[in-house]
RNA sequence: GGGGAUGUAGCUCAGUUGGGAGAGCGCUGCCUUCGCAAGGCAGAGGCCGGGGGUUCAAGUCCCCUCAUCUCCA
């Protein structure tokens, strides 16, 4: 809704710059009559927008949920943007990611259609070059992606007839603009098309593999799929005879993606019919939005839009008047989506991984900000304007907005203070250089100081200075090809593939936590690899039970170790494994008899080590919501470690944590574990969990029924580990080590129970020792130790002063040549800076001499040879001593007016006086 | 995971083939000035990030380590 206030103050000109939808300036802001049509914003220009479809993008993201949620979808949140457990992604990227393991068939749910609004980044790598974006129509960093997914429920017509009906029934998208694409050899999908849908045999193209059959990975779950085009309209063809769909250009627009998954590729490349096909589809809401809103560039949408219009309001540029102004708009615009989005999900800015690509995005945006004339910091004030634009459907950025905001404004801080430093060099560099610039300067000022080249090239016009751009493109590439060449990518060795077979067995029933033995029969025994019916001793294998108390490493609790036996059989459970989802591989060395599938077994894990791990794991969430208490919210558990002996803590904070702070930390978490609360756990609902405030861990995967452990008024975390019942039973809890871990990541190392006791037992030992070492029964022993130290450091100033006018063992004053005199001393032992100290008193009020003063001690001597200033270009000091030392089987050097050096010879100095007299003589000029 | 760079006074940084730890700003005191801006003089302030090695001698060279910056994957 918009109000205008006169019907005057509103004129009906084309906007110059967009001609094809009407646009009327506004020539005042307070306005009073009221517009019932929606529209787009210009500073300026509002465009009128007459379509009766037309759509926010919001609207078009819940229209989409709610229509498969009413045919029965299982609406599912968009899952983190950080990957659970799949290394080999950066970022998700596509809607399906968070169902990978159940189209592998490595993991079940308890529905076969799902429909979600997923979050994705794409940055960098082959999808999307960052250079692009804002620069195109529809390259974005982040995006949304909707999609309708089944596994193993409905296939090519469900998909069909569900993505056709939502858009032309739903939408009322125009069927003349409509196209659809299909695998060359999909005639099942293309009947469906046709006679089902309708939609005329001339509209549906056939395309190859490369652009219409989709895979996950060199081998698995494979199919053909299915794409359904927007035409923009003529106005934005290319104009090439081959314009169509499939075109590159901006008129022929992909989208909805569906994907038929049918078959299996094995590892010899061999398609096998999957026994029960699924269903991937994917749309942009970007693209979409662009449709519905009549527009043909994303950036155009109100998804944007609302943002860029804030944008230029801070700036005090406006949109639509410039094209470079326009391009960094964008740029900011899609950048501060993507950082808000990441940022909010636990990424962190840093110098690897996903915190660098997050990095390279907000310092591109930082710079497209610079463009539009606004100041550092700045763009923390647009974290805002996305929250509010966004927040709706994505709650987790209301609540994360004041640790993003504060987080963007350090980034941009630091920044630029990296643009300072490298202004200041590449000045110096264009100083020394004679009108250019050459690659390796450039690229030493991007490689080791992060200074953009962009940038370079900006001052460089300004100065007149070429700049060697292509070198540097050069040894760009070459930096690549050197850092791939030493990168090794390591392979996972136990492909899930190879368990596939598991899935023939029932999930292992875990009993761990209530107990720590459990009797329980042999379902399968795996051995190298393969099924085998029976393990001997000494031979290692792994075996599958029906249930076990033994804990599988997740989360970042270690394995349980232990014994499994019977009566003729006895074998070491050394590790675990849980390759697909809920089957337990007990990992075990056979050390007698023979164990065989079906026979009945005795697990017994070693319970002094669980109870240890447990007292670990609890302490691990009380730190973690002391450090929340102490540091802030922003506090965010980044990766933890418990193991029996020690916990590990990895969580996000940008500097280094005081030693108050520390203790602070260490004493909350003790008076918790003298609380003696009793740990609850139970299992509910996810969504319910998180509403009573459960702390979810980032790239963490949870189903829809999750366990909370809560420490009740402390700590409520989604956990599956195993805990002590009360936090007494921890004992008690000290911070060993808090360092950095990656940048912006701290780590902190704790011992609880015997290994706190261990670690005071050590200092308690230590101070023991140090008082007898010391001879002392204080206690205080820093103050007695700092009593000490004074005492020796008044008693060496003392010593040091009285060896200097100490009188010399020897002393000779003798007429070197005419006017020059040489004072020859062996003085008691001096540190060679007190020699230096006694030759100077030695000189004062003295002209034109020259004192050499050696120190005898067991093994060896030390000498000094020193001229008075007047001497000058006379004599030199260093090149004499030179001369002089092989007389003391010894070395050194100097400057002209003082030399030292040192040899092994022991005898005393009038012994070689004569000597170095002779010597001398010969070094004054 | 692989490179590059930096770490010296409260701050910003110099510091030559290895040979007396410095500058500017800031700080303290005094002087000059009606006062301010400023100027002059004097002074305090340093485990040269930490550890080990080479050497007669290490801020400087080598190895390890910690912290920070930065590029690539």
């Amino acid at each position: 809704m918009f109000i205008l206030p006169h019907s005057h103050s509103v004129s009906s000109h084309f906007c110059p710059h967009f001609t094809l939808t009407r646009y009327l300036h506004v020539r005042s802001y307070s306005c009073r009559v009221q517009f019932t049509a929606p529209v787009c914003y210009y500073r300026g220009w509002i465009r009128i927008e007459g379509r009766e479809n037309h759509m926010e993008g919001k609207k078009l993201r819940q229209l989409f949920l709610d229509y498969f949620e009413e045919r029965d979808h299982h609406v599912v949140a968009s899952s983190s943007l950080i990957p659970a457990q799949d290394p080999t992604l950066l970022f998700a990227n596509a809607g399906m990611n968070q169902f990978k393991e159940v189209f592998l068939g490595a993991e079940k749910r308890d529905y076969s259609r799902a429909a979600s609004a997923q979050k994705c980044v794409r940055a960098g790598g082959k999808h999307n070059d960052l250079d692009n974006v804002g620069k195109t129509a529809r390259h974005h960093t982040f995006f949304e992606m909707l999609g309708n997914f089944s596994f193993g429920d409905y296939f090519k017509e469900g998909a069909i007839g569900y993505a056709w009906e939502f858009i032309t029934e739903i939408l009322r998208i125009d069927k003349d603009r409509l196209y659809v694409t299909i695998f060359q050899d999909d005639d099942e999908a293309f009947d469906i098309w046709s006679k089902k849908t309708h939609v005329p045999p001339e509209r549906i193209f056939r395309f190859g593999e490369k652009d219409n059959f989709w895979q996950m990975g060199d081998v698995g779950p494979c199919g053909p799929c299915s794409e359904i085009f927007y035409d923009h309209g003529e106005e934005y063809s290319c104009g090439r005879p081959t314009c169509t769909v499939g075109c590159e250009c901006d008129r022929f627009v992909e989208i909805w993606n569906l994907v038929f998954m049918q078959f299996n590729r094995d590892a010899t490349g061999h398609l096998l019919p999957l026994p029960n096909p699924s269903i991937d589809t994917g749309m942009g809401l970007e693209r979409l939005a662009a449709v519905m809103q009549g527009v043909n560039n994303n950036y155009d949408t109100d998804l944007f839009q609302n943002i860029i219009r804030d944008i230029a309001e801070k700036s005090g540029h406006d949109y639509g008047a410039d094209r470079d102004v326009d391009i960094a708009m964008r740029v900011l615009a899609d950048h501060m989506r993507a950082t808000v989005f990441l940022i909010s999900d636990g990424v962190v800015p840093s110098n690897e991984g996903r915190g660098y690509v997050l990095r390279r995005i907000m310092r591109r945006a930082i710079r497209y900000g610079k463009k539009l004339d606004l100041e550092i910091p700045s763009l923390y004030q647009f974290v805002d304007t996305v929250t509010k634009e966004m927040g709706g459907a994505y709650p987790e950025l209301v609540k994360n907005r004041k640790t993003v905001a504060k987080l963007v404004r350090i980034e941009e801080e630091q920044f630029n203070s990296t643009l300072e430093a490298g202004l200041k060099m590449l000045n110096r560099m264009i100083e020394k250089s004679d009108g250019k610039l050459d690659a390796e300067n450039a690229f030493r000022l991007y490689d080791t100081f992060g200074f953009p080249i962009d940038l370079v090239e900006d001052v460089c016009v300004e100065k007149e200075i070429a700049v060697d751009r292509e070198g540097f493109e050069q040894r760009l590439e070459q930096e690549r090809n050197e850092g791939k060449a030493r990168s090794k990518v390591r392979m996972t060795e136990n492909p899930v593939e190879n368990y596939l077979f598991l899935h023939d067995f029932p999930e292992t029933e875990f009993t761990g936590y209530d107990s720590t033995t459990e009797n329980a029969t042999i379902l399968a025994i795996i051995r190298n690899g393969r099924k085998v019916e029976q393990l001997i001793a000494g031979e290692t294998g792994e075996v599958v039970v029906d249930r076990t108390p033994f804990y599988v490493e997740s989360g970042g609790q270690v394995n349980d170790t232990g014994i499994l036996e019977n009566s003729e059989a006895k074998g070491v459970v050394n590790n675990l494994l849980m390759p697909i989802s809920g089957r337990r591989l007990h990992m075990l060395t056979l050390t007698k008899g023979k164990l065989k599938v079906n026979e009945t077994v005795r697990l017994s894990l070693d319970s002094e080590r669980r109870l240890a791990i447990a007292r670990n794991h609890t302490a691990t969430h009380l730190l973690h919501a002391a450090l929340r208490s102490v540091l802030g919210d922003h506090v965010k558990q980044a990766g933890s470690m418990v193991e029996p002996d020690k916990l590990r803590f990895d969580f996000s904070h940008f500097k280094k944590i005081d030693v108050q702070e520390l203790a602070e930390v260490e004493q909350i978490v003790n008076r918790k574990i003298l609380e003696n609360i009793p740990v609850e756990t139970e299992i509910r609902d996810i969504e319910e969990a998180k509403a009573a405030g459960a702390m979810a861990l980032f790239g963490e995967k949870y189903g829809d029924r999750v366990r909370v452990v809560q420490i009740p008024g402390y700590s409520t975390e989604l956990c599956g580990g195993t805990h002590v019942n009360r936090t007494g039973d921890i004992g008690s809890f000290v911070i060993v080590s808090e360092h950095s871990a990656a940048s912006g990541i701290r780590r902190i190392e704790a011992r609880t129970g015997f290994g706190a006791l261990g670690y005071f037992n050590s200092f308690r030992e230590e101070h023991r020792e140090l008082k007898s070492v010391l001879k002392t029964g204080e206690d205080d022993l820093p103050q007695f130790v700092a009593r000490k130290l004074e005492e020796v450091r008044q008693l060496r100033n003392e010593v040091e002063k009285a060896k200097i006018s100490d009188d010399p063992v020897e002393s000779t004053e003798i007429k070197l040549v005419d006017d020059v005199t040489l004072l020859l001393l062996e003085v008691p032992g001096l540190a060679p800076g007190l020699m230096r100290e006694k030759a100077d008193n030695l000189k004062q009020n003295r002209n034109k001499t020259i004192v050499f003063l050696l120190t005898v001690t067991d093994d060896g001597c030390s000498y000094l040879l020193s001229a008075t200033k007047d001497l000058g270009k006379h004599f030199h000091s260093g090149n004499a001593l030179r001369v002089i030392a092989p007389l003391l089987d010894g070395r050194g050097g100097g400057n002209p007016t003082m030399a030292q050096g040192g040899g092994k010879w022991t005898g005393r100095l009038a012994d070689i006086a004569k000597d170095i007299v002779e010597k001398l003589k010969n070094e004054v000029s």
